[in-house]
DNA sequence: TTACTTAGTGTAAAAAATACACGTTATATT
DNA sequence: AATATAACGTGTATTTTTTACACTAAGTAA
């Protein structure tokens, strides 16, 4: 226990909404909860921020505890503060969202005291959720849907190297909606972006497709620009 | 004082950045702090979180007690968390935007005790303002200026009558740049929100403009799909 | 060699965005 | 009453973007 003014006693949390895809799904990295409330529940991974850390430098540290991962460009998307959100006491979740390549060399690790375990689940075949997770997933899910429209986001989620059959049925997961292939491939094209290798997938049943590089410093002139899908 | 568990020693509070429009100019309202911290200086209207109240909540209740007005949409657009943002504390910012009309009939009143007064002063001027409340203003005004582009949100900011042409100057203003006329009129009006009235503006020098009506039952209608400008 | 599956490509039509200039009308002034 | 003023209100041609739509090519596996 410990002494505080008026008005300072509240708790602020980060929840983050990690979004992956691993060449099929999209999905989300859930924790399941090993302590109370809400033990054994599935949750979001998150945590109190500490006094010492901003509330940025906190969700990257969250991440990393969780996944082993840093360098990935989170963003905060709302504050989620009703009265009964948590039952030990009044906290203020500010959520994150990130996205993720899964099946990289190295394996996420999420070591976490407080979790059972992690794992990635399908977004389209979630759990219940701890606490007003749900709502806050659904939200993060509205905003990669509208950021994705604008913003060539979706590289994020994929490998190195890529098919540009891959980025659209990451386009097509985040929409909920099928896009027309030759308008899909025109489009992406056309923000020249993408850098096409001299190299085709390999491994694959059938004919190999031309893998694709995403080019980070011509994205960056681009920024700001208007874009839509 | 009061004893608390750990972790939860942060309080929470809203500011507001409230966008107003005289017909020429693209306001916001500041008040004057009658308190230490950053006595004397302007600083965005805001207020502690009750512990009773959600933020959404403490939003309308702060914006109510410094205006007077309520049934005014609010919508949070980000959360202000670093370490040293206030000299009192740990203290995380929920920021929200308001548009209003200004020189209705009933006048704006803050009753506040802790500001010596508010006042509309013009973005395009402003004062220094108190703790990071410049940064919290800038990314509101990045906010409407995305909002904008997809929403009509303009018509918050203008009398229950109007103008094309002020509702040009509004989406001017907040835009920083200048539209063409007639392709900003036959844009706007091809969203059908707005309904043309049997009455012609009253008290210029000059021609007298048509005035329009916001249908907000179209308006809803409309909701989801995308525009730009 | 054949069957299968995904890769990869172009065009025409429709819709939206842009660029651009002048006659009209109400008021104010002389 | 005539005139000057200043904002109102309107249309079209061009360019760009979006949409709809279907087949051949290439590689793998049996």
């Amino acid at each position: 226990m410990k002494e505080v003014l008026p008005g300072f006693n509240f708790a602020v949390s980060i929840d983050c909404v990690l979004f992956g895809f691993d060449g099929n799904e999209l999905k989300i990295l859930l924790i399941e909860r090993n302590e109370e409330p809400f033990k054994d529940w599935w949750a979001l991974p998150g945590n109190l921020v500490n006094e010492e850390e901003s509330t940025d430098e906190s969700a990257f540290r969250i991440l990393r505890e969780l996944t082993g991962l840093s360098d990935i460009y989170m963003e905060q998307y709302y504050a989620f503060g009703d009265v009964n959100r948590h039952p030990q006491g009044r906290v203020i979740s500010v959520a994150y969202y990130a996205m993720l390549r899964l099946g990289g060399e190295k394996p996420l690790k999420p070591l976490t005291s407080y979790a059972k375990k992690a794992q990635w689940v399908n977004v389209a075949n979630l759990p219940k959720l701890a606490f007003d997770h749900q709502h806050i997933l659904d939200k993060g899910l509205e905003k990669i849907k509208r950021r994705i429209k604008h913003l060539p986001l979706a590289f994020e989620l994929l490998p190195e190297k890529f098919t540009l059959t891959q980025v659209q049925s990451v386009y097509e997961l985040i929409l909920g909606k099928k896009l027309d292939k030759r308008n899909f491939r025109k489009k992406i094209l056309s923000f020249k972006v993408l850098k096409e290798l001299d190299e085709k997938q390999r491994g694959v049943s059938f004919r190999a497709a031309t893998l694709y590089k995403f080019d980070k410093r011509k994205y960056n002139k681009l920024f700001g620009k208007e874009i839509s899908f």
